[in-house]
RNA sequence: UCCGAAGUAGCUCAGUGGUAGAGCAGGCGGCUGUUAACCGCCUGGUCGUAGGUUCGAACCCUACCUUCGGAGCCA
């Protein structure tokens, strides 16, 4: 009961005259009166099924293959042969088909052989991996996550697991999830009426992780070049389609570096990953393009072989200026010292540069506390990487490596040193100048798909008010 | 959380005050080396929920629920 697996048949591994055995799920099956039923089986290892011929003459014909319906489970072994029909070189010619798992009411199958909307296949999200179009992000979805580990692999770089449950309270990046294993009917108090931490699980609070950055950085200062890929949770009360409760991210961190070497790691990066997307999910990607988004190709490509630019954020500041003056009109004002928002940034990115920038340097009152003061006075030595059709994909800094300015942000930002007294510790024994950035790994399968809604790219996505499945 | 839109058959939708429709899916039959096939017939709905207006409500009003889009926050 060995199946050979259908992108092996198709991508002409076996010839023509070999006996194989499939086994998948029905897509259509469609009868012909010359005496057989095709069925299209789809196994999941390539976005194309398989077809595979049942004559009429089988001894299970009218018993089994009659009553497959879309979704059925088969098995089928045949020979392999040239196809007859249009629209497959290769198809199988059926010695026997085993009927293994029946849809006991196809009436009420939910997945048609048809267009669904997105919204409906979140509905049935446990079904909704039998589709072209979740198949086809689950494909691509690997294949990104491959190729982020072979790209730091290759460079020498760490996977360093970090935790997903946390201690820290302070890391500075948005609402968190509370991890207690407290009765939430009978909660244990303190003389003065707030919640006894001591009596929970862990002696104290704790929370899902935000980001592995900060425990990823104490690795970097023994390992020289780390990553993180991990799970990350954020409670805030967000309803985008850019946004999830529960996903990815990649945090990438190296000793000895600068901005300038961080920005050359997030091109590199960027190139590899889209690129191995490219050339190892073709069949994918073209479906993509001709159902989801007739750019993303051309989207791939150009960014896979463009140059990103640099851009220092007063400049960039500066050419919007200039682009108001001009009589180009902006919903958000523009002025130094303000965030890039989305429409500047995508200004910046499809009519300015028209193609990939950094942008590097920007006032440090709109930056995370570790980010490395610069010699200015004024800005902190951090970079977005704005792609066109996305804006922001990639943002990174400098970290702060000199423990008197760390503590001077600290003390700015109204944070508190001995929530941080481990990160400080890191630059008092042995510090070093060194950098990293953060990607969302869903954002990345966004932009390489051309799929709109985040919740699509995730196979079981929780957002407020969601966590079915 | 704020702003806007939408909830009608299993799915996708039409129906703007007078007793509920189509396509697809499903069932039956026909046809065909077919390509999410095609042709005919049949099955299938408390019109999101609860109130209200009206002789009469899928349609107008109110509240709530859910979903989607935008904003904020961010990755």
């Amino acid at each position: 009961m060995s199946n050979t697996r259908i992108t092996e048949i198709l991508s002409g591994k076996h010839a023509v005259g070999s006996r194989i055995t499939v086994g998948g799920w029905i897509r259509t099956r469609r009868d012909s009166k010359a005496g057989l039923s095709f069925l299209a089986v789809h196994d999941g290892s390539c976005f194309e099924p398989l077809q595979v011929i049942a004559p009429a003459d089988l001894p299970n014909y009218n018993t089994d293959i009659a009553k497959i319906t879309t979704g059925c489970a088969v098995q089928a072994t045949g020979v392999l042969v040239a196809s007859e029909g249009k629209g497959q070189a290769v198809e199988l010619r059926a010695e026997s088909v085993t009927l293994v798992g029946l849809v006991e009411d196809p009436e009420t199958y939910p997945m048609q052989p048809k267009r669904h909307t997105m919204e409906y296949l979140r509905e049935v999200g446990h079904l909704r991996v039998r589709t072209n179009i979740i198949g086809a992000a689950t494909r691509v979805r690997h294949c990104l996550a491959m190729a982020v580990h072979r790209f730091f692999h290759e460079r020498g770089f760490f996977w360093i697991h970090t935790p997903i449950i946390t201690g820290s309270d302070a890391e500075g990046a948005g609402q968190m999830f509370k991890v207690s294993t407290l009765d939430f009917a009978n909660i244990p108090k303190t003389p003065d009426g707030k919640v006894d931490y001591s009596k929970d699980f862990f002696g104290r609070e704790s929370h899902l992780t935000v980001s592995g950055q900060l425990n990823v950085e104490t690795y970097c200062m023994a390992m020289s070049n780390v990553y993180t890929f991990g799970p990350t949770f954020r409670a805030e009360n967000s309803n985008t389609r850019r946004h999830l409760a529960e996903f990815w991210m990649i945090e990438p961190e190296m000793a000895f570096a600068d901005l300038a070497a961080d920005a050359q790691l997030a091109e590199d990066f960027l190139k590899y990953i889209f690129n191995a997307v490219l050339t190892e999910r073709a069949d994918d990607v073209a479906f993509f393009e001709k159902f989801v988004d007739k750019t993303v190709t051309s989207r791939l490509q150009n960014l896979v072989s463009s140059k990103f630019a640099r851009m220092d954020y007063t400049d960039a500041i500066k050419t919007l200026e200039d682009a108001v003056r001009s009589g180009k009109q902006f919903e958000f004002p523009v002025k130094w010292g303000i965030d890039l928002q989305a429409e500047h940034e995508r200004f910046l990115t499809e009519e300015v540069i028209k193609g990939p920038v950094a942008v590097m340097n920007y006032p440090k009152d709109i930056k995370a506390f570790y980010m490395r003061n610069n010699d200015d006075g004024k800005t902190v030595a951090a970079m977005d990487v704005l792609a066109p059709g996305i804006g922001e994909i990639i943002g990174g800094s400098q970290r702060e490596e000199r423990l008197e300015l760390l503590d001077a942000r600290i003390d700015a930002m109204g944070l508190k040193k001995e929530d941080y007294w481990w990160y400080r510790d890191l630059r008092r024994y042995g510090t070093v100048p060194h950098a990293g950035f953060g990607l969302g790994f869903e954002r990345a399968i966004l932009y390489a798909t051309g799929i709109e809604n985040i919740r699509d790219v995730i196979p079981f996505h929780r957002s407020a008010g969601q966590a079915s499945f």
